[in-house]
DNA sequence: TGGGGATTCGTAAACGTTTACGGACAAAGC
DNA sequence: GCTTTGTCCGTAAACGTTTACGAATCCCCA
């Protein structure tokens, strides 16, 4: 006997009314309605997901894609659980769950968004780590799927989108620099097609010129966003001729700083004393001596923000949250330390 | 029009003989099987999720349940995805796909846990970071949901689990740290109720008592299995007398060696020199300098393991993978370094 | 030529919900 | 007392699949 099917019948009502009861329908006495909330908590019903979503056409299911592999997403784990933290807040308003939709290294990402969308596994999704220009976009705005990209991407379809500031760090950055006597001011870049790269670097760019300084191609170090890179790009600062080092870095990733920092100590430069350093926050990042002169944001408000932006463009519930498209850039804000000491004149 | 009554209507047959096709039954013409192949790819049409698990009664989905928000898990990122990844090789073989079932910090997880099962979300569970009570052991358990732990509870229900052999790193650690001279050694544990740190501590105990040296619990640390956590416990053993410290370590969590090491490096204090260490593996401790001593296992194998052993107690699979009700202790590998120096007699 | 097996396919009944529709009943208005 | 209005609830039809069942066809052999 069905579960809805046992209820109703345990409680001499039809399976109708036990369903508009525990969907809060209007049309059922208060009195009625207490009853069979009361007994589907005791006997511990829950509605069958199947049923109810092939029913409504609905699953009140947000996925969230994300690869999986030994192959690292540039952000540490903290990122993502802080983000889903504050998308969830969000989403528990509505009973709507997230869930993280992993697609293994050997499935194409496209290949698999396309199989999860055509079966109807959420009802939105979140996509991350957006490329300079990403195919999933197209096909995902394509098929109509309500969806947001934490990231921009040259590959544009009109569609919503939430990212970092990134010309801001640039901006505040390196003016930073420049005002405290830096003029070779290094930058890290990720190898890969990520877009931030472009878009950090780009930025980077237009700041040293508007201060009049050349743009100089061995100030852009390019490594795997992670701690290892940050470590690599040490070894190969401190393999570089004294006179042709930068002097200072701005860089935005949060955990290229700590092994930056690890790799500058073994090769015996000093973060803040060598080298100025601008970098990212985060809970790694907090013990760092010296103190790093970091941005920061909050992760949770921008998971809070992302799950807002993306029901804004799902009809359901899009009344609730009047906000048009969101393609927008949330600022960070420069949180000063130690590590960003003035270029001896 | 719904899409298997399409793609039928469109090749002139029956749905039914769409979706025997689409499955591999074997009453189905080949040259019509190819048909319907063809004409599902150049449509790209795939089976309703919903429709199909109603009827079938099954989702082809296993849940990986994880907490969100700002807390640590203890592993970093690379640790789950790559443990992710060896799952995933094992469901690709029989079509399943894995989900990551994301728990807010802000609803009780067995409350969780209890509403997925309910609404038939997963086939299967896979849970991690077990307590040692752990209640979602013992209610996932009674619910005859197929599932595996990922760590070793005094909970048991007869459930099937997987787990890092921590006794045997307890006993090849410390019989090493003995046999180079040390014996005040220290060793990490989390503060809350993880079950692995009562797992390691007593198999510590055992190996010193064995060794006829006293269990001190001084010489146990206690901190959150973080990065964070290593760098306080490197500030409270510089704040120790010299000559209470503990000459050796040997520590499990593979991000705590990381904030270990900083914590060190700030107080002047030497891996490898000052402290015998002897930790885990990792890609963040690849380049920590004295090259670590290290317990090393490959993840993606441990994947495979847990993916095969869940199979193991699902009736729909178990043929293939005739284990039994696995419970057992995954293997390390000792890797020799530089930071577990003899003592100077 | 006819019976029997094999092969292939169509038909229709599930699966567990939600919801449009309409009926029963009571209260209210005249 | 009759109609109207409103409240509450039961009935049954969807939703998109899979699969048990049986029918149709063909081939083979007696």
């Amino acid at each position: 006997m069905t579960g809805i099917r046992r209820l109703a019948q345990q409680l001499n009502v039809s399976i109708g009314t036990v369903s508009r009861a525990l969907n809060g329908k209007p049309d059922v006495n208060e009195e009625t309605r207490r009853r069979v909330v009361e007994a589907a908590a005791a006997i511990g019903y829950v509605p069958n997901q199947a049923g109810r979503s092939l029913r409504k056409g609905s699953t009140g299911v947000v996925g969230f894609m994300m690869q999986t592999g030994p192959q690292i997403t540039g952000e540490g784990d903290v990122f993502f659980m802080s983000v889903f933290d504050g998308v969830q807040t969000v989403f528990a308003r509505h009973q709507l769950d997230l869930v993280a939709l992993l697609c293994s290294s050997e499935e194409d990402p496209e290949a698999y968004m396309q199989r999860v969308v055509a079966r109807g596994f959420a009802d939105a999704l979140i996509i991350s780590a957006t490329k300079r220009v990403d195919h999933r976009i197209n096909f995902i705005s394509s098929r109509k799927i309500p969806f947001i990209a934490l990231g921009r991407s040259e590959t544009d379809a009109g569609h919503p989108w939430l990212d970092l500031d990134f010309e801001g760090m640039a901006e505040v950055g390196v003016s930073r620099l420049i005002a405290k006597g830096h003029r070779r001011i290094g930058v890290f870049a990720p190898r890969d097609d990520t877009n931030l790269g472009f878009v950090f670097v780009d930025a980077y760019r237009k700041v040293l010129e508007r201060h009049g300084i050349a743009f100089d191609a061995n100030m852009v170090f390019r490594a795997p966003p992670n701690e290892r890179g940050g470590h690599q790009i040490a070894h190969a600062i401190a393999a570089m001729p004294a006179d042709q080092r930068p002097t200072g870095f701005v860089l935005t990733n949060e955990v290229m700083c700590v092994g930056f920092y690890n790799g500058l100590h073994e090769v015996g430069l000093v973060p803040g004393k060598t080298f100025a350093i601008i970098g990212r926050d985060s809970p790694q990042a907090h013990y760092l001596v010296p103190k790093l002169t970091c941005f920061r944001l909050s992760l949770r408000d921008l998971g809070i923000t992302l799950a807002e932006s993306l029901l804004a463009t799902m009809p359901a519930y899009a009344e609730a949250y009047p906000l048009g498209v969101v393609r927008k850039v949330v600022p960070l804000e420069l949180v000063p330390g130690d590590s960003d000491m003035a270029l001896p004149a």
